[in-house]
DNA sequence: TCACATTTGTCCGTATGTATC
DNA sequence: AGATACATACGGACAAATGTG
């Protein structure tokens, strides 16, 4: 294993798969820049000819670029074809519901760490919170609210609070995180949704965490938080477990 | 866009690109464990034959997987193909550093999260501590000692104190953000490593790291992490904003 | 050491569906 | 409606790598 050593003299050389080598050219450009978002790629016949190599190759790299969530191919045909696009984020959470679905991590792990990570957005939230968050957050309990009175249950739109809350924690990586953690939670929800009732505790809970953020009240935001993750968490972990 | 409404009666037929349902048949029975880390697959041309596909195809499918984590392929010719693996968290941790160098994360951003990812690392781990765990710090910490004294510096070392610490949380998902983000530091201090002086002033923290969860004391290992981050996120900051 | 089988890597040519003008 | 542009998919072929006898 000497020879792995990062610092080796003889590390291997160029010995790659093409399609490896094309792909690592794109996706260069791309993270440097001189490719952006909505710019479109030339057409596989005219890339297979500048690079050197066959469609296949440019194609098999084309898929990996897909996957990182770095290109896509919305229309086929003339006008068509490959567009960049920064959707890695996107791409993160699907690799969290995979993982989960593997059971390569538990349901425990995620309720702790999710509790968590909320706990550390409301810390955040409380320091940068603006008007706009308070209006947004207000909004969406108030959009539960109205799907209560017109007797349905808001599970979604009980979900979609936590995000707009990670969004007032101004940090993306949080942001990040916190939202591919719901939606490993939504996708375990998803089977069963939860009742009107307990989908009106769930808001309760959120408009006094709302209330406290408004006072800028940090300790009463978490425990209110903590308590309604509590109860939430417990579904989820009834729910993952008779799967 | 009414015939997006998930329950719709007319939602789209069956109209993915061929590579995508092979991929998806494939990443179903491994998450669903039918195919486990370290199974071969069938060669291509007898995947391709039994899906009824063409090879092209299948390879497409199987870039997809390949960059997902799922699978690899170690090595061609006879006892060679296509093996099921689980690298997902390797999967998020380079996208993580790809995000960060396509500038959609920012250094601020970063150091943010790493501190306060830190934090809530010390706050399992006084709780869920073993010995163990203290042995692979200390372990860590004279390592680090012993560089120092052949007159070397040890910030890769350093950085592993991080992940040895992030173990100790005893929640992979934690772990898995943790060591993503440390990947993403490790990406920007390669280039300009830390001087010498640098190195023994964060190994001295760390030692005190040690010692506060030792006697299980979350305010004192908690003040000297954050004491330490803010040392070395300034040089983060000072590396990051001259590139 | 030398064939030999296996399997991936890569190329070419062709046909087809789909979207734009 | 017809021509054009482009991705999708198929088939066949050969090279290169790897293990076996």
């Amino acid at each position: 294993m000497a020879a792995d050593s990062p610092d080796d003299l003889f590390y291997p050389v160029e010995n790659r798969r093409s399609f490896e080598r094309v792909s690592e050219r794109i996706k260069d450009a791309i993270v440097d820049g001189r490719l952006k978002a909505g710019d479109r790629l030339p057409p596989e016949t005219e890339l297979a000819a500048r690079l050197d190599v066959s469609r296949q190759t440019v194609r098999e790299a084309l898929r990996m670029l897909e996957h990182a969530g770095l290109v896509e191919t919305p229309k086929r045909g003339s006008g068509g074809g490959t567009v960049v696009r920064n959707a890695i984020p996107e791409t993160i959470t699907g690799l969290f519901v995979d993982a989960m679905r593997m059971d390569s991590l538990s349901v425990d792990e995620l309720t702790d760490a999710r509790a968590s990570i909320d706990a550390l957005i409301i810390r955040f939230a409380v320091e940068r919170l603006d008007d706009e968050d308070i209006r947004r957050l207000t909004e969406n309990t108030a959009e539960s609210r109205r799907l209560h009175a017109a007797g349905v249950e808001a599970s979604m739109n009980d979900l979609e609070f936590h995000r707009v809350l990670a969004r007032c924690s101004k940090n993306r990586i949080i942001e990040l995180v916190a939202n591919a953690l719901l939606c490993v939670v939504t996708s375990i929800l998803t089977r069963t949704p939860p009742t009107l009732e307990m989908s009106i505790k769930a808001v309760e809970r959120h408009e006094a965490v709302v209330a406290a953020l408004r006072r800028r009240d940090t300790e009463g935001a978490l425990s209110e938080m903590l308590q309604h993750l509590e109860v939430v968490d417990a579904e989820i972990v009834q729910i993952a477990g008779c799967s």
